[in-house]
DNA sequence: ACTACTATTTGGAACGTTCCTATTGTAATC
DNA sequence: GATTACAATAGGAACGTTCCAAATAGTAGT
């Protein structure tokens, strides 16, 4: 328990070589003899040596990791997002170092120090809300390379360049998919008023309405089925003129497809729906839930490129990129609702 | 950028004191002056100074860095307990990493080399399924407290205690609710064959009617919302006899719930359904899905803590722990469809 | 046998901290 | 005014690696 571990030195002794021989076997060398190189290695597992990266980076300059900070490990799209990025950069040979801020930003600032101090080559992040302007500048003292993605922390894009979905278009196909469908009155439901991405996605919708001169209405001040659920209870006693609802994210989708089944307004022909992301198993809802699709997987693929781009060649990217978002119909805003069995 | 990072030593000039002066404000310690401490650190800030903690865990030996390998990234079982550990580590003063291993032994191992490398005082392991022993071996090779939760990767307990949920009983009170239900012919669907937790879970279920005297039906190959809906239109059917249906997880009863809806069986009178985990928002499905609850945010909690116990002690903790899991009736399995005008 | 190579191995000198043992400065005590 | 005690600071030796220049061993050509 309180023996030290043994050091390069030690196996170098054992297998009776210098310890420069025993650091080229350690990193794997082609210039040191094959059977010396074995020697080495019993002589390795013989003292259970343990390699010390924190000396060896001591000496080295980068060491080929990058940090992930992330704002929720709850949210299925941002572990999708998470999951993506990390086999990406495995399959590069990277190694990736993840850190959950929880939506905190202090706790964020923390985690982006100690990533530094760890001595990551580059960091990407999904910014907290919060004062997270501390974790910025000590990123930008670092003078490491720093992607942010989905949300944009930090404005100095010549210095963090910012990669997200068009969430905007998004929301125009949805709202044009909706008027397509023969909707006349047709809901925004779910999102935070002060967020940018409520902004945005809502932003397609209203542009989109406004040219096919509708008058919108819309519910914010959540992101989760309960609100969902809730605000389709409201429109049911309420707005009962409502004919579709294209929803911030997929969980409002689902609560207020939920909700309106349990009101007995069937959802598909009575009341559209539309969600947000595609995350869901869309097809095992009844009926499946339509969705404007962020395909996560690639933009997790994405960003770990152009990460990689960017430490490898030192060129900054352009500072911002917005990947394309879809239009997955489903039962949910497609007239009756389809017989399952025809596919 | 190519510019060397200014060390203690470039802020100790600045400041007209001692490196080992600059060390102690770096620290926090109480022993430096108050207004010396103030010149040093607008030093650091005039310098641009970055702490380099691979500098520093050369001389110190614990670090206050606890890694967190799990299995997968997209589970919300597995975040949500990802989530609940971090922020009670968080709490304690730890700094987590996190890395994710996606059920792949080789990865799994590289990223414990990865951590143990990087010095971490602890292990907190949720093993992949496949060749994990290289990982448990090279723990036990760096003598560090690891703790195995929810899946036991490696049998010796004496060196790496496993701490998991008592599935076995959340199986038989599942079934003896389905059996206080009034239900007669109980199903086990969902699961993987060969893995323990899948016996653990139908065990406790096995148990049960077997005590009742009744002959059990599984239908186990996949863990999905996919692979429930699929076994209700089986069941409908094939197994018309069926009228309860104890399910892997939420996910299986999810799907389950959703098919038998589609196929026209009410759920909760016509069928009974139960759940394992209790994960998904129990209240926005229609009906309200009941489940055998495993609260893994407070088992997460009590990893954290098993495992700080282990650190700060250096007591090695009793070899096995089963978390209690506990029965949540919904409108599921209970009678009529509750809020549901009876029609 | 000697030279000119090449392949392999080697011993210091970093790297940026922390730890330990001085050293200095200041105030209190005799 | 000298001595003591204490607070504050300073300087050198680690820590375990990598890097570099140099040494050695081995091989082929003359």
């Amino acid at each position: 328990m309180t023996a030290r571990r043994p050091t390069i030195l030690d196996v170098a002794k054992a297998a009776g070589v210098s310890k420069s021989t025993v650091s080229l076997v350690v990193r794997g060398s082609p210039t040191v003899k094959a059977e010396t190189a074995k020697q080495v290695r019993d002589a390795m597992a013989s003292t259970g040596y343990v390699y010390n990266r924190a000396a060896a980076n001591l000496r080295k300059s980068s060491v080929g990791l990058i940090g992930l900070v992330i704002n929720d490990l709850r949210t299925p799209f941002i572990t999708e997002f998470a999951t993506s990025v990390q086999m990406t950069l495995s399959a590069q040979g990277y190694a990736t170092v993840i850190a959950n801020s929880d939506e905190d930003g202090a706790l964020q600032a923390q985690r982006v120090s100690a990533m530094i101090e760890h001595g990551v080559s580059a960091l990407l992040i999904t910014p907290s809300y919060g004062q997270e302007a501390d974790s910025f500048d000590q990123i930008a003292r670092a003078g490491i390379p720093c992607l942010q993605a989905l949300r944009q922390g930090d404005p100095r894009c010549d210095l963090f360049p910012f990669a997200s979905f068009d969430y905007a278009q998004g929301g125009v196909l949805a709202t044009q998919h909706l008027i397509a469908q023969g909707a006349r009155t047709i809901a925004f439901v779910g999102g935070l008023s002060h967020r940018a991405v409520t902004a945005e996605r809502m932003s397609g919708y209203l542009a989109t309405l406004s040219e096919a001169r509708r008058t919108p209405v819309s519910f914010v001040g959540g992101v989760t089925r309960g609100f969902g659920a809730e605000i389709a209870a409201t429109i049911c006693a309420d707005h009962p003129e409502i004919d579709a609802v294209l929803c911030f994210n997929d969980q409002v989708a689902q609560g207020m497809l939920s909700g309106f089944m349990r009101l007995g307004r069937a959802v598909g022909t009575d009341v559209r729906i539309v969600g947000f992301d595609g995350m869901e198993d869309r097809d095992q809802t009844v009926p499946g839930l339509s969705a404007a699709f962020c395909d996560v997987a690639r933009f997790g693929r994405d960003c770990a490129a152009i990460l990689l781009d960017w430490l490898e060649t030192g060129e900054h990217p352009s500072p911002l990129r917005r990947a394309p978002v879809s239009l997955l119909a489903r039962g949910s805003s497609l007239g009756p609702i389809p017989e399952e069995t025809s596919k």
